[in-house]
DNA sequence: CGGGTTATTGAGGGCTATCAATCAAGGTGG
DNA sequence: CCACCTTGATTGATAGCCCTCAATAACCCG
């Protein structure tokens, strides 16, 4: 989503191409030749194709921060935890969205893969320049234009995570799971109405909802009872009614 | 907090020389000559000094995004609304904080004075640069400079907001009134121990903790009962253990 | 000092968590 | 191919935490 328009499909094999071509998806066709140039020479690649499965970590709070990452294929959450091992799920990925992306000296969140997924990762450029407090010779063209990228990601992220507080806060289990149904609707399915399907865990989802599992079922059957929605298995849907959804959504179960 | 080192205090009148003082605030000392004299060619104040009373709204969400604010004194709410009045606050903001910096064309929060306020408003530079999709000749070393610092504060926000967001779908009450207890006084008063006031309302606590204001009233009863603080006023707090409410921010209050 | 706002305290109820059992699905080995 | 086990999802019963409603008390400001 927040890359959307200019990030093709990595379906090929990694390699020095791929890395290349990785190179100039991050900087947008507008890029400086002598940028794309650099990274060639350099012969360092600096894109990889990675692959995690299922439940794996990908990264964790408060290892150093040096790469960012983009989903190719799979699901990923963005996660972060107390000592005593409650979770709260800040945000998911799918295929094209960018994660890690902070350039903290160290990952303030954890990463974990939900489904079997296939990444590409990057070095962060935006590291040396961020850190170099001696002048601007060291902001090439290159981290300019990654950091107007790194910019709208954030924007973005900041934007959702206001909604997240606010579904937090302030709204009741029924509006939180409309509000994800809704989400994911609209995420993963390519045409109204249709059946798509759901990485997500039920436990993912009570994470990011601030729920239990138990409370996050019982608000679907529910929904499948008023016919907003269908369970054909746990991990499919079809939201037949999005509109009732989006009214919960928006704060209508508390009147009703 | 954000801005710790080079923010000096804006104690003097505002003015045609505080405008310019402002822009170099903004950009640092290593900022190009250039781009201050621009600023002084063009005549045109990019800061003022505004004041707003308690209550008031400096923006709300929708508006367009053209000014960023920094906070003299006071103290303000950032928050989220949904339609039937819930509110959600997001950040405090007190002296020296920037806010309302997100480049956005509108304004994805609101922004209201919790008590009587004095704010310095900037005009948002980054937002031609960020807008204009021509080409870089736009991106003076002003606005690189300008990014370098909002990049800086976006990323603490962004921190900030995972960690309420954990607060709000996984903590306890007391666990969430400890932690907002523990920042206030780490933010707001000078030496430990010292009784020092929180210019928030039992509401705006409630409102950013996803608690009710009584919630909140009987959760700070109990730490004054158990010695951890003491309330001489509603206004005002001493914290005697802070170790205590460490711990159980940090989540130890499940266990217990 | 007095009215209005804000905070505290109390009693009761509702929503969601917790505990527990059943059910469905997927993988494994015989 | 089917019993078996494991994991995950659903459903039910109960309890607990916090909200709601209500009243009192404290505070603030004219």
């Amino acid at each position: 989503m927040p890359s959307e328009g200019y990030v093709p499909s990595f379906k090929d094999a990694a390699g020095h191409d791929n890395a290349v071509r990785a190179h100039a998806l991050i900087t947008r066709p507008r890029v400086h030749p002598r940028a794309a140039q650099r990274a060639r020479i350099n012969s360092a690649p600096i894109a990889t194709q990675m692959r995690f499965s299922r439940n794996q970590t990908i990264f964790s709070e408060g290892e150093r921060s040096t790469q960012f990452y983009m989903v190719v294929s799979g699901a990923v959450r963005i996660c972060n935890y107390i000592r005593d091992g409650r979770r709260q799920v800040a945000d998911f990925m799918f295929p094209n969205d960018y994660f890690g992306i902070l350039p903290y000296p160290d990952y303030c969140e954890t990463a974990e893969a939900i489904s079997d997924v296939v990444l590409m990762r990057y070095a962060h450029p935006a590291m040396a320049s961020l850190e170099d407090q001696q002048g601007s010779n060291a902001l090439s063209q290159y981290s300019l234009e990654f950091r107007r990228h790194l910019l709208q990601l954030l924007l973005r992220r900041v934007r959702a995570m206001e909604r997240h507080l606010l579904l937090l806060g302030k709204k009741t289990a029924q509006e939180r799971i409309a509000t994800i149904l809704v989400m994911l609707s609209e995420r993963l399915a390519n045409t109204r109405g249709e059946l798509f399907e759901i990485p997500l865990s039920r436990r993912d989802m009570a994470d990011y909802l601030g729920l239990t599992i138990e409370t996050v079922s019982r608000g679907m059957t529910q929904f499948k009872r008023k016919h907003l929605i269908e369970i054909p298995a746990p991990h499919h849907l079809v939201v037949t009614n999005i509109r009732a959804l989006y009214a919960l959504a928006a704060g209508m179960g508390k009147a009703a």
